[in-house]
DNA sequence: CGACTCGTTGACTCTCTTCAAGGATAGTGG
DNA sequence: CCACTATCCTTGAAGAGAGTCAACGAGTCG
């Protein structure tokens, strides 16, 4: 290792919360050093748009903190929201020219941003590089597989069930130690993620409390606990990989 | 050009009817040669198994001709067609260890095989090879968020109208001159794709031709005409991108 | 304090499903 | 050649799950 002192992108860089989770992850050190060169931090509050429908896919971003919605509307307003995007996760599309989706943050977020020129020559450069992005994609696209079935043929209960055990998928590194998990979003987002509306949505959950599967809490029930994981593992038909 | 006799293989990849629509139409005539060494051309009756869910996915298949239905189940059985491909698709997950749905012909299918391994050492030594793939699944994973739309927001009429118009575009190149499009697949399939039961599937074509928007023929009805495509984009809440 | 957002609950409606039956076509075997 | 069967599509009637409409409570913010 060379002693000079750093830049302030490679610092930045270095210190990324999201350096071992994302797609960086692919790259040394040095590799790292030379990316850093063309990547911007930018901070975003909560509501912002990130990514307009039908605009120019000239930008890549990787997600360091906070939550994102992908969705696309149809020409009478319906919207279908077809992900959410947590810290490690990179958004944008490689060799395509438009977005097919919006995206908006659902809390303080903070993005990594590259111009996709830049990104698409590190791809180029570093091998490794691509294959992790290719590789994310696919798992993208196995996700979005995943969540047609959930959308075309699993009930509303089913639906909830494997909503909440997404959160803890998704909570699993992040937790505070104790069983309680977060919801970043709205129950209309819920909603409009799971193909259902806002009142179904909260007829489920109070039937899970009920049932004693789950309890709320915080300001608008946006923490819940899980108490009885086997059974919504088995309402919703997926396993949560938790021990 | 240098005069010498090809191998079998090499004139197997030269006279393919995908040669130019495939993702070997990013490979020059040359580096086509040297990836002819190692693909094999497999023939498949109608309904034969290609993937097995959670199989070790170590093939990779482009589709020369015929259909596959890509699909997931539930424990119960219930069953959800995730995609159709067609000639020119590419079937497979680079860099993933596990198919994560099945995958069957709907009709009487060719395919060209790689082996993963094989694939792999391809997109490493072609960059555009890898360039196309990466592209070709980012528009998979676009074309998966339109479907998540569909599934999560559309009426039954509306996603019957999208699909008529996705048989269009998916014909556009191999039709027989006359407005005539041929419906491959059962109406279980359709509706097991579009999140319907056969008898809804049914009931909405039975209205698109009493409103004269369509009309059947052949058997089993597997063939329709359409009678008023602008009608059907405005329903579906798509253009067909015909002229 | 009042306006606003978000979540919850109740009553009613409706779209799509479920259940059941019948018709058309292709394949099979006597 | 024709009964027999199987598959696929269509249609009808009844039922259920989720949607719609409406109201209210809790918390937040200016």
């Amino acid at each position: 290792m060379k002693k000079r002192s750093m830049t302030f992108t490679e610092l930045l860089c270095n210190k990324c919360q999201a350096r071992f989770r994302g797609i960086c992850s692919s790259l040394s050190n040095e590799q790292l050093s030379e990316i850093s060169q063309s990547v911007k931090h930018a901070h975003y509050s909560k509501g912002q748009e990130v990514i307009n429908f039908n605009e120019e896919a000239n930008k890549v971003y990787n997600i360091i903190s906070g939550s994102i919605r992908q969705y696309k509307i149809l020409s009478d307003g319906r919207r279908q929201i077809v992900g959410f995007l947590f810290p490690g996760d990179f958004l944008g599309i490689p060799y395509e020219e438009k977005f097919t989706y919006y995206a908006d943050t659902i809390e303080e977020t903070c993005l990594c941003v590259f111009s996709r020129k830049n990104f698409e020559t590190h791809l180029v450069k570093f091998p490794a590089f691509e294959k992790e992005v290719l590789k994310r994609t696919s798992i993208k696209l196995s996700d979005s597989f995943e969540q047609n079935m959930l959308l075309g043929k699993k009930h509303a209960r089913e639906k909830l069930a494997t909503f909440l055990i997404l959160l803890l998928k998704v909570q699993k590194n992040s937790r505070n130690g104790k069983n309680l998990f977060k919801i970043p979003m709205t129950r209309e987002d819920i909603a409009d993620y799971l193909g259902l509306r806002t009142e179904t949505t909260s007829r489920m959950f109070t039937e899970f409390c009920t049932e004693d599967l789950i309890s709320f809490t915080g300001t608008n029930n946006n923490f819940f606990q899980i108490k009885n994981l086997p059974q919504l593992e088995k309402i919703g038909k997926v396993k949560s990989e938790f021990t």
